[in-house]
DNA sequence: TTTAGCATTTTGGCATTCCAAAACTCCAAT
DNA sequence: ATTGGAGTTTTGGAATGCCAAAATGCTAAA
């Protein structure tokens, strides 16, 4: 209201957007997820809040709450002697989590039939076109990206706030494992198949065949994911167990 | 290993589990769920983090850390300005929850068809028998009850900890909506005879059915409480609007 | 009566500190 | 070589204090 607020708006920047100010925690729990993202944080690996805090060049305080933040998401476990470590979990928790996503995903391309904008539709198709134009051009890192982002846009589309807010947090608990299962690319095609067949049923805005489609895509990801880690845990063996 | 372990273990009192002593912030997180399900913290009520530190007996610290859990369950929402307010959700929000409730609460029966015990059969159906049975004796606080612990035991025959986990979080998010949607009857036969469709499917573990029994109740619910909550509004009108 | 603006109080964010419990180290006894 | 245990270090839990920002109360001008 007053002039002041309005020229320190101005000052804050080009979008002079209605932002509180970030505090420290979101910016730690940000950070946070992209370290355990990037492995840099391992799967597994003790925390020592006090290092993790220095590291970050913040106190504890903060750190605390975005490791509870990042407790509930999954992406932090506590134990029993109440020292936090980066999740670790087994293929069966992985297997169960995909099962939940599946559905969510069903639900989402469900909900989304009734309201996509064509705008929206395109979008998602467009996203498409892209991983089956660059699939043997880009990289395995860069068709991920373009995979997330498309299951991400029909989720969107479903204007169905804890949704999304549900579905980003079951993305980032399977984001390792998903990105590992998707290098070893086999089963490749039918993975290409069936995201032609989700954008299909978009289109027509069948609810009940994206549903469908959207579920099945899952199982597959269920099955391509145990493939892929069970391959990977017989490499390491023992060595995830102890960890 | 030691002897003095396992004194202190005794002397802990008679079950002696193996519990790493409850944290305040576990302890506090409890009693607000707890406060807010009974309306002790009524919906929109702003929260002074020191008022009620001191009430519970604590620290801001614990305290602080237990409000960031109950953020994350979407009890507690955080103003632009960082004032913490019990969560007050809009009818369309609960709408929303309520849909995405179902497909998980639909999910849960169809897993749980593939591995429910006949003993957990008979617990459903024990809850079941007692909700008919009472339907004119009981209190509402209590057919509520026993409505809500037939859901949580079909979603627990479902041995999905995430999808456990996440019901829980829509549960109690619910859980005031859903109460008060109960207490006027309206619709109270149709509740009661989908009820039985879900123990007949689930007794004769048909997954399809089972699914389908449990997003059909699910729907009637969102229908349900669209129409009790509607009314609630109107008598209240913008006061509900300016909290 | 309404409102603009200043002074005061209250609020949450964060750093710091202390403490008990857990983890670790190391050495002696077997 | 293994184990038991005492002593040391490290760890997270929790309380406290300070600060800037927000909320509130109050006064005076219109």
């Amino acid at each position: 209201m007053s002039k002041k607020t309005d020229i320190t708006d101005l000052d804050t920047g080009e979008l002079a957007l209605a932002r509180p100010r970030a505090t420290l925690v979101e910016v730690a729990a940000d950070k946070l997820r992209e370290l355990i993202l990037l492995e840099k944080l391992p799967a597994g690996a003790h925390i020592s809040e006090r290092d993790l805090a220095a590291a970050l060049g913040i106190s504890r305080t903060p750190l605390t709450r975005a490791l509870t933040i990042l407790e509930q998401d999954g992406l932090i476990e506590y134990s029993v002697t109440r020292r936090p470590q980066v999740a670790n979990p087994r293929l069966d928790e992985i297997e169960q989590n995909l099962i939940v996503m599946g559905a969510l995903e069903a639900l989402a391309g469900e909900l989304a039939c009734a309201c996509i904008t064509d705008a929206e539709i395109a979008q998602v198709a467009e996203y498409q076109r892209q991983i089956e134009a660059g699939d043997s051009t880009l990289s395995p890192l860069e068709s991920f990206r373009l995979d997330m982002q498309m299951h991400e846009a029909i989720v969107q589309a479903s204007r169905n706030a804890p949704l999304i807010d549900t579905h980003l947090k079951f993305n980032a608990r399977l984001w390792r494992a998903r990105f590992q299962s998707s290098q070893r690319r086999s089963g490749r095609g039918q993975t290409l198949a069936e995201h032609r067949a989700i954008v299909d049923a978009l289109s027509r805005r069948d609810a009940k065949a994206t549903s469908e489609a959207l579920r099945h895509h899952l199982a597959s990801a269920v099955t391509n994911t145990k493939n892929a880690l069970q391959e990977d845990g017989k490499a390491k063996d023992h060595n995830t167990e102890t960890e």
